[in-house]
DNA sequence: ACCTGAACACCGTTCAAGT
DNA sequence: ACCTGAACACCGTTCAAGT
């Protein structure tokens, strides 16, 4: 005995919620649904509230802020990754790799929020995403330092990356369009005599949004890694004092 | 005789500005100025307004809307760069890494500018950064094609790579603190049992915000690059047919 | 406990009017 | 030509009120 009127005329999203109806995984998929069709700027308290047929108030009731809600879009987005993720080989390059292809993947499929993901989202299945990347550097042959340090520089190319081709794919269509563009037509018109290195190769210049781009830039990040895990480590690089023992954690 | 009131009372900002004397480089001065006490979303007509003297839509006789200054402070982060960029010298590799050290140097010391760089900017100062990027790429001996690619590749990981730690940078201090300390707490707090590799290589976790990491990245490149340099190409590697001729450029 | 209504202090952009 | 004033359709967030 609802006061639900659907299967009634109304316009497209008018429904009532019923009551206790909302919680974070509804408002998720709204914020979600909203971005997709609008990107990052569409998803305002009062769209939320339309497409979830609430109040535009009542998120407020399930996260703190706009910022919470944020967080947890980016989240899930690491949710997606791992859920696309193949279990591990024995070969920690091909993971990686995998690893890295699936999470640009699904971030220019969500353009609009992992534009804005270089914030840390600090929940778990982030953590997962560095469990598994740390995995790969060890078995990689790298020591405790390398293996730290080159999990973070490869997480950080490969969201950085992914952030940047996401930027590019979540602008409006005319926006984006100029910008490719500019890469096809403008470089190309620049003079010659003021940059003659662009005229030399500008025939063979990969378009601005170029899946390959991102490829190349993992294959490079692969090929180093496993030239550091093979190699020595340089003895005149700053090394930890000796005198002062590891933490014991 | 102006209704100039400059050395009387007044707030800090509302000095009168003589008609005339508003153009696109008082306005950029003004929109960094704005942004490095408040960051980007500071910078709205009214602040401007308020910098400048003038009325908040004064600013749209100079810049079409709000992209277009946006875009061109994109640009002034690329004339700052290459100001401070000493000449090439004879090592292409050293030539490279000075690019993105510069870079990102300027980047972050301009955060919330830079955060939003994945933007094209289309203009001189950006054309200029691309020339010296590929020719840095040619006199490593790479033809054409890997030139073009790597030349893309390297300026993308170095912009994304800048423009995520600018993000970080730029964020407001309570929520940098939260982001920066859930590394060096949260994630050594998690239980090793379900996180193994995490907790194994903790004690070497560099900060987030390490500028050791974004030269790793290059240095990673580097290596790449000079290793794809020295090799034959992959017989492998898909080719472009060569029944077509290349284009004419 | 969960949601709504009304209010507050903002935004970017347009357009007619002033000088 | 350059700038101002007023208006429009929005924002996120707070808080008292309803159920």
């Amino acid at each position: 005995m609802l006061t639900d009127d659907a299967g009634s005329a109304g316009s497209t999203r008018s429904r009532r919620r019923p009551r206790g109806s909302l919680n974070q995984r509804v408002i998720l998929d709204a914020a979600f649904a909203v971005s997709e069709r609008g990107g990052l700027d569409a998803v305002t308290f009062q769209a939320l509230g339309a497409e979830l047929g609430a109040h535009p108030t009542a998120v407020y009731r399930h996260f703190r802020d706009k910022d919470e809600l944020l967080l947890a879009m980016i989240d899930a987005l690491h949710a997606e990754t791992l859920a696309e993720l193949p279990e591990p080989t024995s070969d920690w390059a091909a993971d990686l790799a995998a690893i890295a292809r699936h999470m640009h993947a699904v971030f220019v499929r969500h353009p609009a929020v992992a534009a804005y993901s270089y914030r840390t989202a600090r929940r778990e299945h982030e953590y997962q995403m560095v469990e598994r990347v740390i995995d790969c550097m060890r078995r990689a042959g790298l020591d405790d330092r390398d293996a730290a340090r080159l999990y973070r520089v490869f997480s950080d190319v490969s969201l950085g990356y992914s952030a940047l081709d996401a930027g590019l794919a979540s602008l409006d269509p005319v926006t984006r369009n100029a910008d490719l563009l500019s890469w096809e037509i403008q470089y190309r018109a620049l003079p010659p005599g003021q940059y003659p290195n662009i005229a030399a190769i500008a025939h063979a210049l990969p378009a601005l949004d170029d899946p390959d781009n991102f490829t190349t830039a993992v294959d490079l990040m692969i090929e180093a890694i496993r030239g550091r895990a093979a190699a020595p480590r340089d003895p005149n690089a700053p090394r930890a004092d000796p005198a002062q023992p590891q933490a014991p954690w």
